[in-house]
DNA sequence: GACGTTGATGGAAGCGCTCTCACTTTTTCG
DNA sequence: CGAAAAAGTGAGAGCGCTTCCATCAACGTC
């Protein structure tokens, strides 16, 4: 504790109540907009608010309510990730755009390594915020624990690893998996190989177990060379997909698990000389901004973000005030999107 | 105020001090790493705060100390700007970076419209925060004068485009404008042209001022039709490019005034069957991770972004402290990356 | 051995706000 | 016209923490 910084102390709620002639519980009863205050004293309080440029202490006023009206978006993914995959973007703004609508603050944490996600945890358990979104998890992300530990109310964006009770809002990213899968075997392609996301995050493993699923409906071999696994980048994608060609040329489709990924794919297959759809389909998923301005245009899996973001924070804001009875969670079902990749 | 969440009450700092035995006086000056605390005492605070899962709140040691040990990171960019520029995730990575060396919590807060700008100014007086770091200025931008006037400690990251006497570090974005243009211009190109940064942005204005200069210094005349307006993007540069092309079919050189434009650029030039380097020289900025993997490699302009961030926090930090004499700023030099672009 | 010193500790006063409760005034209705 | 209900208001008690100040024990020092 060095200095005291230059803020000119700001005015408080006594101040307000002097100059307007009423009590402070007015005052308060005023900012906070209850109705049971006369319009004169209501008028003289927002004169001397405006007069003084008051701003209620946030600080306080936490102290007394147990609420800080502030929800955090817990980034817990390396940045370069984090700000290079669309579906971070897209998930960012639809929370926001949510969180715009409402009287709450929304803030964005980021939790790559070890001391961030501790910072986190350290962050919530000290009443900053009333409740966290928590995206992209790992595996072995000690973050939930932590969280639940904490008592803050949780939603995940993505389904949990283990089955924990635990509020969430998912894709379906296995019925998209099986969608694209089908869809390349409906087009006549004998050998459908897959990228798959990292196996550390559930939406690898389901887009992966959908791709399963659809074979084995199909009566399909499932051939260990068929598959490459990703990390949901385009540099990744493309090192799959030169993987893929490599131990099975004959592949004449592929399934990416992620846009990002599918144009790494694209471009590793220009390189290698095989023409799309022509040589070999190419089916992504999440429908990203790039999936329809790439060449060729990429057939892929939409998920439903306008859907699911609403969705994440109605049941954030159903457990912070009290009203959600058990942790609920929410799939979204997922749609395909032809183009002419595929 | 509908329900109350079902968060169970953590223990406060009494309870420490009757478990411990000690007085709550003497619970905070261990909780605050006081040296007059004789070590038995220590001992049983720590073991009492062990045992109960205390965690200080927040709230109440803020309505005290006045701070808050957090400072927030303020993007007042759209975030299809902030997820695609790897510039942000770097000044993001690099400012976390250093605030995780310390006991603050860094916050990032976007401010795309009026109405998520007037969020974060209300946060910010309500004293949610620290200090603050604004990055991504346009010239329109009130978030700097709703925080001036809040009094919260501020840094920009950028120069402000009026003199105003406030806090900020930047790249030298005009030295590397004539860095760039010199170099074009010292291979013994004729026709220089420029793809320039959004100029209600203060790095779009003086890297263009900075091209220039350098035509200037050189005796060379300044052509309009040598001037393409680019937002920053990949594919406003793409486009900038191809409005050069059609204008100016004789240039031989093109000073793009950011990275993922120049990839824009490079892909409109091969689109346009010109050769780079051969037909048309091409000099970026930022010297972004793409910039060494596209095809060619490309020349370009380094900020000193491992400088420059943690001056960023230092100078916030200053401020806090309340050891900041007067605003401090700084200018930090940038450097030509010599590659195959150029 | 009386004295100031030093170090450790607890008592208590707030920080700025909310909210219960009691009080006064006004309205309503039998 | 009186009693009950409703409406508006203020006093005051905290929320959990820090920190000033007083206290007290243990320590040299002459």
């Amino acid at each position: 504790m060095t200095g005291t910084g230059s803020r000119t102390s700001s005015p408080t709620l006594d101040e307000v109540a002097v100059l307007a002639g009423v009590s402070r519980a007015t005052v308060s009863r005023v900012v906070n907009e209850s109705p049971r205050v006369s319009p004169e004293a209501r008028e003289a309080v927002h004169a001397a608010i405006a007069h003084l440029h008051y701003v209620p202490n946030r600080a306080a006023r936490s102290l007394v309510t147990r609420r800080t009206d502030t929800i955090a978006l817990v980034l817990s993914e390396s940045d370069t990730m984090v700000f290079s995959d669309p579906f971070f973007a897209s998930i960012v703004r639809g929370v926001s755009a949510a969180i715009a609508e409402t009287e709450l603050n929304l803030v964005l944490l980021s939790a790559r390594d070890a001391r961030e996600q501790e910072k986190v945890g350290r962050y919530a358990r000290q009443g900053h915020v009333d409740g966290v979104i928590l995206m992209s998890l790992h595996r072995e992300d000690p973050l939930p624990d932590i969280l639940t530990a904490a008592g803050v109310p949780l939603v995940f964006c993505g389904r949990p690893f283990d089955g924990r009770p635990v509020a969430y809002v998912d894709a379906d990213n296995s019925g998209g998996g099986v969608l694209a899968t089908e869809h390349l075997l409906a087009a006549g392609r004998r050998h459908v190989a897959t990228v798959t996301g990292p196996m550390d995050m559930i939406a690898g493993v389901d887009r992966f177990a959908g791709y399963r699923t659809a074979l084995e409906r199909a009566g399909r071999p499932q051939r260990p060379e068929h598959v490459a696994h990703g990390d949901f980048s385009e540099a990744g994608g493309a090192r799959a997909m030169t993987e893929l060609l490599e131990r099975a040329p004959e592949l004449d489709a592929v399934f990416v698990a992620s846009d990002p990924m599918a144009v790494g794919a694209l471009r590793a297959l220009r390189g290698a000389g095989r023409r799309v759809p022509d040589d070999v389909a190419v089916v992504g998923f999440d429908d990203a901004e790039v999936a329809a301005a790439c060449d060729p245009p990429l057939t892929t899996v939409a998920q439903p973000l306008a859907d699911m973001t609403p969705l994440l924070t109605e049941l954030l804001l159903r457990q912070i005030d009290g009203v959600a009875e058990t942790a609920e969670s929410r799939i979204c079902p997922t749609r395909l999107v032809a183009r002419a990749s595929a």
